[in-house]
DNA sequence: AATTTTTGTGGAAACGTTACCACTAAGCAC
DNA sequence: GTGCTTAGTGGTAACGTTTCCACAAAAATT
């Protein structure tokens, strides 16, 4: 059917060992090999990777388990990764979780019959309990969250700086009633939740913070609930991009204007951050570099497995917007 | 090292063959698959996935070739790619070309050697030439862009259709000097501009249609540019929503209101574009249907290699905003 | 010149599965 | 009871590679 080695040996006059010497690395002479090269393109060979992942025991091959592809942050990360797989000659098995726990044991044990290289995993909070290091057979690298103690390699955003510099932002631009609305699956939620209640308190101020499921339309459901009260909020600190279309979305349905009636400050930033009137306030997520550090950490473990693990914190970005504007003096 | 299938036989005490039909389909008595079952658990025990694809001959594997999964447009299809794939009990392979021949052609040969069951692709003009059906071993199917002729199965937009209904619209609202942006890797963006092209025709307007590369700058720049002439468009006719981004941040630029300065309708209905006021006429494709319908079109396929080929064209809905509201009279 | 090392090659044994074949024992029809 | 099917099982040959080993010839070292 489909041309095999033992084809193109037949062909090129060689051995099958000297034509995967030829296609491989290893001593062959420029002669053979121009042979077997002529003859791969004479047959038309493909090598078929199942084989040579079972004969070589190397897959050549990265598992990436993220919550929702459609979730912009994990989409440029996952670029990011892909790219620097491709270019270390590797493959990319992407899953989504939807912040499943039941799903992410699934795809943990297909990584596992996949037989990865190594995985990078943005668990929740959930399943980062259940994890244990000696239960995995590959080298795994947390990004986006967290788990306790140095267990595993981690890349993520200093979220408690980052939610208080956006407290320092709204406080300094004179708003003192704020809110924040926090993805409830994460602990990026938890760690941004904590950042702003500290910085918050530090400045003598009561914040109040909510937690939602990860979706648009729940921080949207959240968001308009809570604007409806007459105590509302002078300002929202909101978790991330998703939320942050649920949020406007909730403001103008109410009729707020933004900043005047509400302001918003926020994470990830999406090139409509920029264009919805004001402009939103955000932390911008240096993305890439995530992609890149968590890929970079998983080679190194693969280099030195036996190394202390690392957590990488990466700084966010505070671009200022409108949709912060100083409150007028009363 | 890990444990086989072979270490299962031992422990359960039959032979492997025994094991393999315990844990796949095939006649095992009652008894004997509660004991494999319960070795299987002793030694945790998993599938080694390219040994059982080497043999087996099925990959359970099937390609998604697409342009940049940043795209939003691509991201849902992805994602409804996935789902339905790890539904069958299948796996995705995901690739971004950038509209790249030269990586198209690279993940092509990837997908042979990896003896995927099926292909999902949406090519760039370029490479839609080159491909002859008869060099691949396994089926494909065309997704957001249609080869020549019904030599592969294909799911799309209505592309003539949709750019008709904008024109349409923009007319109906008092528009006559209507310029288009349109992609110019893809037959997308051809077909859209044909559409668009004939329907202007149709109401005695003459248009103008630009290419641009497929990025959110290159429309930027070339809507600038355009928006700068002192006989710009009264409205712009975007091609997809990476533009619609690029458009609206430079008619921001440019100090130029929508739509009482420049009306704008595209492609796309992302979350943003309800939020960016006065909210941006789009037209929806049905993403998700698109995913599904590319899967099932696959399947069938696979069951009837021999069955003609089917294109499958889907027609997009128009949502009207502010971006398009009447031109006052004057 | 004798030796050791290097280079290039072929044969064959893995890698971990599934699928084919052969076989036994049991069930069923006559 | 004889034949015939069927369920359940084990042995073993693939699947298409890479890698180990052996070996010859050439090159380098002594």
């Amino acid at each position: 059917m489909t041309v095999n080695i033992k084809d193109v040996a037949r062909v090129a006059g060689v051995s099958v060992s000297t034509v995967s010497r030829a296609l491989g690395e290893g001593p062959v002479s420029a002669e053979v090999r121009e042979q077997v090269q002529a003859a791969v393109r004479a047959t038309g060979y493909k090598p078929n990777l199942s084989a040579r992942r079972l004969r070589s025991q190397r897959t050549q091959t990265i598992g990436l388990i993220v919550a929702d592809i459609r979730n912009p942050f994990f989409t440029a990360v996952g670029r990011a990764v892909e790219d620097a797989a491709y270019r270390a000659g590797m493959r990319v098995i992407l899953c989504n979780t939807d912040e499943d726990p039941a799903r992410e044991a699934l795809y943990l044990t297909l990584m596992q019959e996949e037989r990865v290289t190594g995985l990078i995993f943005a668990p929740t909070r959930a399943t980062l309990d259940r994890l244990q290091a000696d239960a995995l057979d590959f080298p795994m690298v947390l990004i986006d969250r967290a788990g306790p103690g140095g267990q595993f390699d981690t890349v993520l955003l200093d979220n408690r700086e980052a939610s208080a510099t956006l407290v320092d932002h709204l406080v300094s631009r004179g708003y003192t009633r704020i809110g924040g609305l926090f993805g409830a699956t994460s602990t990026t939620g938890v760690e941004r939740r904590d950042g702003y209640l500290a910085a918050m308190a530090a400045r003598g101020l009561t914040g109040e913070a909510r937690f939602v499921p990860p979706s648009a339309e729940a921080a949207e459901n959240a968001a308009a609930a809570w604007l409806r009260q007459p105590d509302r909020p002078q300002a929202l600190l909101v978790s991330n991009g998703l939320f942050l279309t649920g949020v406007v979305k909730a403001a103008r349905t109410l009729g707020l204007r933004i900043p005047h009636d509400i302001a918003v400050a926020g994470f990830d930033n999406e090139p409509w951050t920029e264009l919805v009137e004001p402009g939103l306030t955000v932390i911008e997520q240096p993305v890439e570099t995530i992609g890149r550090e968590a890929m970079a950490l998983l080679f190194q473990r693969l280099r030195t497995p036996d190394a202390p693990t690392r957590k990488v914190v990466l700084s966010g970005r505070c671009v200022a917007r409108g949709s912060t504007a100083a409150l007028p003096r009363t």
